[in-house]
DNA sequence: TATGAATGAGATTTCATTCAT
DNA sequence: AATGAATGAAATCTCATTCAT
């Protein structure tokens, strides 16, 4: 490895850390002061770095946590994903969906900071840019996991992409006040409901060709 | 009258007028610049108000919006109440909440602009107030009326009060994704099955006596 | 008594209890809050009165606190005018002088937030016209009991007036820190010295005419 | 002198001269429209420097006031001290005490404004700090004067720390009328019997170990 | 790249005072 | 005489962003 390779992967390294810190730090203030209440000032002070160098990473305070929601939801996915993969009992294409819903409820469930931050904060175009494009080394790109999974599927739809979103709409939606508050009932009274909504979009999206 | 009553309702007559000219510039302002991106200058101004004179109505910009939204809230069901009470032939107590669901979701499906208030706003304490304090004199008691219907039903429920958040919170949280983005789809596709999905609910509260 | 002058009296009794309630209102919030940090509103609210009245009594916040000063200087001196009357035995001019003094500082020791009061705003000014107009009816004209005090003294002073404010000077400058902060030393070990002061002063002021 | 250095030595001699100007212009609107009357607009806009610049160097209108009179009274050491060397013929501890409070005296004889400046605002633990902190760094510890000056002297004395402060009150209190208002007598008049005042506390102070 | 001092517009809020009632 | 709603200037303070170093 010559001199200047080294150099560069030092430098890109150091680079790295000092997103991943602006990252973290700014995701630690926005979960508990709010987005609107939370200063660069804040999070440059905290992570350590110059109020100069968040505008080398970032173009500003919006573009900071719409790449936390991308990242944060691009892991929901990275591990629902793992998960799957990781039991190899599940062919179905529709199972293989509510398995990964399965995985990200239990996830959000787990951390419902997270849950709130992702929420209170959730555009449609931010939301579809996390799971095509990735903020950091270790997101992954869902939609192409998506797209094997389509390819390997014996059916085809309609419109997959679409369904796609319809099915994380209604978890989201659905979720959210049920793991918060309870309501309108607990998350396990909710699943099978759920889990028959979505097994219904999905059935619905199917073409037939015969 | 007398001079004193007319003087006193001159005053009066004034101050409504202020605070009604306040909370619909900023109803205006939150609706279209959004809530952090509305100033309170820009609403005095445009509102033909000190800013001082703010200050005697509103604690500040959380308060004017809070009371916006319980005051829009409120008038969302004091028209559906008036739609119920205009048709005689609803007498069963489920029928009468699905109408009033039906004539809310109705009401926010030709005004999205209120929808988008409302949902990015709200919050469990806010919406709980809307329905039991009234902010300006044409609001409505909800909890008032949700009792009448509760008495003169011949069914009894085990947590009514429970039960209508259950409801309500249903009703927003799939509306608003069906109405602005007709995902999972569309209005009319969704309504049938959030109808079923309510029915359910009330069946599951009655209490049966045998 | 006449209906007209049984109405003025009442109606004067209720304006010197509005003065009165202001007033003492005013002196509770500027030894607690600080002058500059005790509004106008703040005072009128705690007073039960409203904000226009105010301005019917004072001119403004400098005419109240001025007012209030000599008011409370006022009460010292008829405070120790009292107790020098009430004891028949000193018959010197120098000690009653000194009488007054000391009654003067026991009134200020055991009070000291109304030494704070007096110190902080304490103005040339505004002393002096303490002594020579009633700010309320149970004030007194302490300049006239001071004439008194010469005319019966078989001594005659150069400048009696200098002398007294001198007197006070002296006084208060030293016993505010000796009060305190007890430096530069305890007030009981100050006296001594301050009386001897003020004999000095005043036989330095005494006529010889032989 | 590298180039790192000298960017740095110009970045300091900037906030710096910043910060001076800040100070220097606070104290001419202190002193002549008074603390409550200038306003950190008027302070910044004299100084030429933009208002959030002055939040970069003071917390807030009471810290610029505490630094300035810790600075000015520092000052008044260093120029007292700065006499007191240059005159080798004083040599006995009280002798070099009494120079001090000669010099400070007529420092604030000539310099009024800065006296009505210091006196009005001044409190414990501003004037303490004002001795043991350096503000700029023209200023002294005077602190470390004062235990060289105890060291080299052949006496102990009880409470060394206390006994400063006493005079310190002592001249500053009785000084502030004599020289603004002459009264009870003139600063001349004055300085013998203070000084006098001065040598009893302090030899009420020596330890005697025999 | 990285820094952080400087900016200055603009936000919120206060409050003495007025004046119609 | 008494009220208190209304005023609006002015105060304090914040903060995203820039730029010289």
């Amino acid at each position: 490895m010559s001199v200047t390779a080294e150099r560069v992967s030092k430098v890109d390294k150091n680079k790295l850390q000092k997103e991943n810190s602006l990252l973290h730090t700014a995701f630690e203030y926005f979960t508990t002061k709010g987005f609107s209440k939370t200063s660069i000032s804040d999070i440059v002070e905290k992570a350590g770095v110059a109020k100069g160098t968040f505008y080398l990473y970032f173009k500003d305070k919006y573009d900071i946590r719409n790449k936390l929601i991308a990242h944060k939801s691009s892991q929901l996915f990275r591990n629902a994903a793992a998960e799957l993969e990781a039991d190899p009992s599940i062919t179905d294409f529709t199972d293989k969906i509510i398995k990964i819903a399965d995985s990200i409820i239990d996830q959000l469930n787990s951390n419902q900071t997270l849950l709130t931050f992702i929420s209170k904060n959730l555009s449609w175009g931010i939301f579809k840019s996390a799971l095509e494009k990735k903020v950091s080394d270790d997101d992954i790109d869902f939609s192409e996991i998506y797209q094997k999974m389509l390819n390997i599927s014996p059916y085809k739809f309609e419109a997959p992409e679409t369904m796609l979103f319809m099915i994380i709409e209604l978890v989201s939606s659905t979720c959210y006040s049920a793991i918060l508050y309870k309501e309108p009932c607990t998350l396990d009274e909710l699943k099978p409901y759920l889990y028959d909504a979505i097994r219904a979009i999905i059935e619905r999206n199917k073409i037939k060709d015969n």
